[in-house]
DNA sequence: TAATAATATATACATATGCACATATGAGAA
DNA sequence: TTCTCATATGTGCATATGTATATATTATTA
């Protein structure tokens, strides 16, 4: 039940929730969800902590970049997050993460241009 | 966005998912409530006034009584609640509040006696 | 080995949330 | 109208949560 709990906890945040329905989609690092969120890096890394201690997600380094996987293993969650995406269109800001994930490179290369 | 992370929001609290679970199946006055759940009656109301400025349950008083009706209106909120019910087993207390359900009359009565 | 880029963590702050308890309200019965 | 019972609300408190900023860590590359 605990469990059950902890993961309505974790989808009342809107930008856990956004983090979610995309890695549902593909893996993604850090650096393209802060692009095509739009939201500050540590915010991001923080909140996929979190879903790391929860044992949703799995983190993999490849280079320099650090790839999120969305563990299918939870059946509660990916039930809710399809049901999600099924009404994608209903929820406008997802629509537009939708459509920046498209785009991910160059999130990725403004990732990497903002540091010069 | 906001309605469905605000949904998210009130199944994070055990009193109030379990509230939902119960009602889903039928309609139950505040004070069965209380006594199938063994929570005091205070957080029983004040949860089900959440749901209610939620637009999520609507009340009705039959004599002593104010019952409370899940509404069905969202397809979001009743698909999770479908999708937990059938997995009920996997949560004991859920569990144990279904059974207790069964002898809703007799916590009922014991509304009615404790008042002696 | 030093520098850089990506990611993680620490801190301080404001706000939200849940809880217990006391008390108020309001409808029905006497 | 008065009493009683079911339900609702208010208050104070402790804790959790989110945010922004600064800083630390780690792996790669030069």
């Amino acid at each position: 039940m605990n469990e059950l709990i902890n993961i309505f906890k974790l989808l009342s945040d809107e930008t856990r929730l956004r983090i979610i329905v995309l890695l549902y989609q593909q893996d993604l690092c850090v650096c393209e969800l802060s692009g095509i969120l739009d939201v500050p890096q540590p915010k991001i890394s923080k909140n996929l902590s979190k879903l790391r201690d929860m044992n949703l997600v799995q983190d993999e380094r490849k280079e320099k970049f650090v790839f999120y996987t969305l563990k299918k293993e939870n059946d509660v969650l990916i039930q809710i997050i399809t049901d999600i995406t099924k009404e994608l269109f209903a929820y406008p800001q997802l629509v537009i993460d939708q459509n920046r994930l498209s785009d991910k490179e160059k999130y990725l290369n403004q990732c990497l241009i903002t540091n010069d």
